[in-house]
DNA sequence: CGGTCTCTTGACGGAGTTCAAAGCTAGTGG
DNA sequence: CCACTAGCTTTGAACTCCGTCAAGAGACCG
């Protein structure tokens, strides 16, 4: 069931088969919770205890700038991890918000577990290999959003994400390509007509 | 000398010491050369085959895209690693070219002696901080890039690293900052006006 | 000292923003 | 179950920052 999604994750970064017992020790560092909507599960200015493993639901994370725009960092749908490393990482206090967007069930790992579970070296290996790979996504997308039009970046997103533009307000997708709602709701207007 | 920086840079992201034969057997897995000014490390469509330690010089990263424009993803002076990490761990062929902008001197990593390396859980986790925080930083120069003016990511960036403003063409800076090098002129000259 | 590469400056144009207002939708409570 | 409200989306018009095109000045290297 749900908690299969874990094992789907390790197994699709590692790049091989986990070991149940190897699996459970890992799971018994975390612990589940459920979450309402628009809940916070990470504040800026707070520190981040945790990161979290969503098993169903959807979470979104934003930076907040001096003027009070709200800039969309990640989506993360079930099957996914999400915190503010920043914080997570230094023990300072946080910079990004993290909100549910839909009643969310996670499985929670804090510092100490977290750092417990990577002495198992297949564990240390399994968050190289997730972050690296999140690093990877995000520095193209980073060459991506610099080089192209707006709208390249919508249909784009939209074609690679398609469940994401079902569930997700648009307003939210908006801020996550660096532009404002009016602008995405024209750009929309425009790709409508071309069908 | 040159070589501490290696010892210098894994203890920063491990945060304690390593010893001696620890160090002496990761370097054994790597091996040293030098290149002159404008030779390419890594190739848009070529296998990129090592990860690179800059032991002198200095080095850029840049995305080319269909309109043949380059933007710039990082920069890398003596003491800091880059490669293009995408078609290093997938195999694939590059999306970055990786280029000198001085005569440099580096300690080469390929695949096979990476993953031997990371076999020292020692050099597994620090692998993983390092990529932690290139992950965490880039994170957040996305967020800011996206919710600042180009001026203010111009006096952030020139506060926070006044060594590449010295070290590195205008060009190259305006790119890292997703602006044309007029425009950087122009937010310089408006710069000097103020002080 | 000649050629190429880089930086500066000006005039104009366009993609996206801002401001404002009017529909639309979904969640809440009577 | 409907009515009401709050939040989301759409649309229009004016504006702004940055890009584009173009030309000239300066710097660096053989």
């Amino acid at each position: 069931m749900n908690s299969d999604l874990l094992k789907i994750n390790i197994e699709r970064f590692i790049g091989q088969d986990i070991f149940d017992q190897e699996l459970q020790s890992f799971k018994n560092h975390m612990f589940s919770r459920s979450f309402d909507k628009k809940t916070f599960l990470a504040e800026t200015g707070k520190d981040c205890k945790y990161v979290y493993f969503i098993l169903k639901g959807a979470c979104v994370s934003y930076y907040v700038n001096d003027k009070g725009d709200k800039i969309v960092i990640q989506f993360a749908l079930e099957g996914n991890w999400i915190s503010d490393l920043y914080s997570f990482f230094s023990n300072k206090p946080g910079i990004y918000t993290i909100e549910t967007l839909e009643p969310v069930e996670v499985l929670m790992l804090n510092r100490e577990s977290f750092e417990k579970a990577c002495d198992r070296q297949i564990i240390d290996r399994f968050f190289r290999k997730l972050i690296q790979n999140a690093y990877v996504d995000l520095k193209f997308r980073f060459a991506k959003s610099k080089s192209e039009e707006a709208s390249v970046c919508y249909n784009d997103f939209s074609k690679q994400n398609p469940e994401l533009v079902q569930r997700i307000p648009q307003y939210l997708i908006a801020s996550y390509l660096g532009i404002k709602p009016q602008s995405l709701s024209r750009i929309r207007k425009e790709t409508f007509k071309k069908d």
